[in-house]
DNA sequence: GACCAGGCACATC
DNA sequence: GATGTGCATGGT
């Protein structure tokens, strides 16, 4: 596909996900810790269940590094339960602390003044943190321009003929970064709607009726 | 009761 | 590098 169809492409989606679901204010989260901590939290897991996790986290007074790391492991696991993994996913929390409290004095405002690829190369480095959650932190939590791929953006992409089924996630990123500006609130919203649409549809082959973009391609 | 959900690490070939 | 498997809960 040439560039400039791409462009054409991307921005027809686009219009037509806006259109649909108007402003989505993606991501959930009352602070960049609570957002990190919810891209850990739904890997692989429906957000009703990490809703749970997060209230469960709060009643506790646990959005927290400092607060989190000092808890017992049992209280940690029990709050975490109800968003699955749970053993996993509380393991994957305490090293993002820990992380966050020896490079950034545990702080999410300190860590996002850090140049984006080397905050990427230390989220990667941690155990639990894969691509798509470091740059939902580095998106959702830090502001930094960078584009996230999900499981529903390729769906959504190859359905509609702009990438294939098995393009991998460098090179999926890199169509929005090639053909849309490099724009955080863009981006934020962009994939917002990839999910709303996602979950409502696009789910079952082929694509299904009264989808926003139904007959768009 | 089966199937699914916004992943990731690790083993094996 | 591609492919398979374990991890766990809650909604449909």
């Amino acid at each position: 596909m040439q560039p400039r169809s791409m462009k054409k492409s991307l921005n027809a989606i686009y219009t037509r996900m806006e259109k649909h679901y108007g402003p989505t204010h993606w991501w959930p989260g009352d602070s960049p810790f609570e957002i990190a901590i919810g891209a850990i939290l739904t890997q692989n897991t429906a957000w009703s269940n990490v809703e749970k996790a997060i209230v469960n986290l709060k009643q506790k007074n646990l959005l927290c590094p400092r607060r989190m790391i000092a808890t017992p492991l049992e209280e940690l696991e029990t709050a975490v339960r109800p968003s699955g993994y749970y053993r996993q996913k509380t393991k994957r929390l305490l090293t993002f602390c820990e992380y966050l409290i020896a490079r950034h004095q545990g702080s999410m405002a300190q860590m996002g003044k850090r140049p984006v690829a080397e905050l990427r190369d230390d989220l990667l480095a941690l155990n639990g943190i894969g691509q798509e959650t470091a740059d939902d932190i580095l998106l959702y939590a830090c502001e930094k321009p960078i584009f996230v791929v999900d499981t529903y953006t390729k769906r959504i992409l190859s359905r509609h003929g702009l990438a294939e089924e098995n393009i991998s996630y460098h090179d999926l990123q890199k169509i929005f970064h090639t053909n849309l500006a490099m724009d955080v609130a863009l981006f934020k919203e962009f994939h917002g709607l990839i999910v709303y649409t996602g979950k409502d549809f696009c789910r079952s082959l082929p694509r299904c009726e009264s989808c926003p973009l139904q007959d768009l391609l």
